[in-house]
DNA sequence: AATATATTTCGTTGTTTAGCGAAATGAAAG
DNA sequence: CTTTCATTTCGCTAAACAACGAAATATATT
């Protein structure tokens, strides 16, 4: 059960769910994603700390920028069972489509002094 | 999304969960779900009314109770996504078997002076 | 080596939320 | 019609949580 509830509160969250919606579309790293949010470096590594204890995500070094993807293939049955719902859910969401409108047009190296 | 971040929210608590689950097995009213919660009367009608608003229960006044029961067929979508998944989930859980045992015990009229 | 950029960790602050008991409300029974 | 029981609302407290900036860590570039 606390499994489940821990499932949950990962969704719980608006940027949260601001921030899978994005890597729906291609993996991102810190930055990238703060840039869109306009949030503190810190507040999304956290975020995406929570995402990733829940199993929704994964992360990979690249040089000085860690990426960060969904997990399609997840383990947990919870998570496997919301993925379908979330990949479908919210693609005609205005701030959805504008966040993603947004992450097209930046990338990580003309973000010279992400902040 | 505030609706889908509502309705994670409303599944992002134990107690809640539990009743639920609960709820899956028959209608209950208030002091029903109090006494195998063995929480405060008040604090059990804050959490119905969270999994109310957010659409997954209903309530019917039942002279002096008032029944509470899932709404299995939900207008909103999310909610409707989400019941096959919250009624297959947990049924083995043994918090909730136990809980379980214990509605099974108790009905509303043995329950004088809930609390 | 020194500097710049990316990320995480830590400590703090303000907000949200779960919990309680007391008071208010409503319906049933004496 | 007064009392009793069930429920909800209200005000409060403690815990959880989101957000920030600063400090720590790590990698890349000069």
């Amino acid at each position: 059960m606390n499994d489940l509830v821990k499932t949950f509160k990962a969704l719980s969250d608006k940027n949260r769910i601001r921030i899978y919606k994005m890597l729906q579309q291609k993996s991102m790293c810190v930055c990238e994603i703060t840039a869109v949010l306009e949030l503190a470096a810190s507040t999304v590594s956290k975020h995406l700390s929570i995402l990733k204890a829940a199993g929704f995500i994964q992360d990979q070094k690249d040089g000085k920028w860690v990426d960060y993807h969904l997990k399609q293939l997840s383990t947990d049955p919870y998570v496997a069972s919301m993925l379908p719902l979330l990949n479908f859910w919210l693609n005609d969401d205005p701030q959805i489509t504008l966040d993603r409108q947004r992450l097209a047009q930046n990338t990580r190296d003309q973000l010279n002094k992400c902040s």
